[in-house]
DNA sequence: ACAGTGTTGTTATGCTGTAACATTGTTGTG
DNA sequence: CACAACAATGTTACAGCATAACAACACTGT
């Protein structure tokens, strides 16, 4: 199994984390937007809007979508939770608080998507935007491919 | 404004490219794909798959979705087009033909996209990659910010 | 109590993209 | 040339992603 690790563990940090800046910032950190950065951490892959909508469903209300693209506008300008543009997914932030640019590792067969920040990476990012002299606002940068366990799973078979 | 140039030029080169290509490779470059490719290009920003179906529309014909998604895989296929995710929008590859990936720098002001292959940039990317044991297959490099021009725009007024 | 603000509910709609099958066009072969 | 095979396009229908606009409710401070 991929990277084995007991994932509450996970959930919870996530949780208390979101908790603790909100309330620092004085945002509301409120229950819909509890459950929906919760459902969104049920694993580490990235999680799409209509899914979360449908959990909503099951949980007995009749969620509608912008319940659910609010709730994520919201995690997203808190920093709580990124958005996969090529996956029109939507992934919990490690480390949110943080200050940082995302880059992020998705492999294409189990799904997983990782987060890193090399700094090597961001430097490279900045110097070729400076050499052309634009200004960088916001980057998007995802990897697709294998991870290191899908690769080691491909070989073995 | 924003690089003065004839871009009649920029057109007419791209369209030749495209036809030799396909030529080489025995694919085949109809009318469709080289007008769906035409309007790509009808300016340095990336187009919304929507407008061509539109542009389809005005010229004539009834078009549907399915026409220019078509078109749209054809050419991303041949790399004479790429994908921006981050827009779900389409834009003409400068240099198709030489293998590449593409990296994006794109202006949230002008709206002009421009496509680089900074070789450091590329080296930091694969660095990323197998330092986290990842083996790339696909990535998606896109900066959004303000391109030259516009910063100096901003300056002056 | 009440005004003001922020959050959520609800309805409706727009944008993005694809599945499935019908029709037409192109190419190579006997 | 006729015809089979395949590629490209047309057509219908629908699935998936996202937002505008307004209504209702909840929380805050006075």
């Amino acid at each position: 199994m991929a990277h084995s690790h007991d994932h509450t563990v996970c959930v919870e940090q996530a949780l208390a984390e979101a908790e603790r800046i909100c309330e620092e910032r004085g945002s509301r950190f409120t229950d819909l937007r509890r459950r929906i950065l919760k459902m969104i951490w049920q694993g580490h892959k990235a999680v799409k809007a209509y899914d979360l909508l449908d959990q909503l469903a099951n949980e007995g209300g009749s969620a509608k979508p912008p319940t659910v693209y609010r709730a994520l506008d919201f995690l997203m300008e808190e920093g709580l939770v990124h958005k996969i543009e090529s996956l029109n997914a939507y992934i919990g932030c490690p480390h949110p608080g943080d200050s940082h640019v995302s880059q992020f590792l998705i492999c294409d067969k189990c799904e997983t998507v990782k987060e890193v920040t090399s700094r090597t990476l961001s430097e490279a990012v900045m110097a070729a935007a400076t050499s052309a002299d634009f200004a960088i606002r916001r980057q998007t940068l995802e990897l697709h491919g294998l991870c290191s366990n899908c690769r080691q799973g491909a070989k073995a078979a």
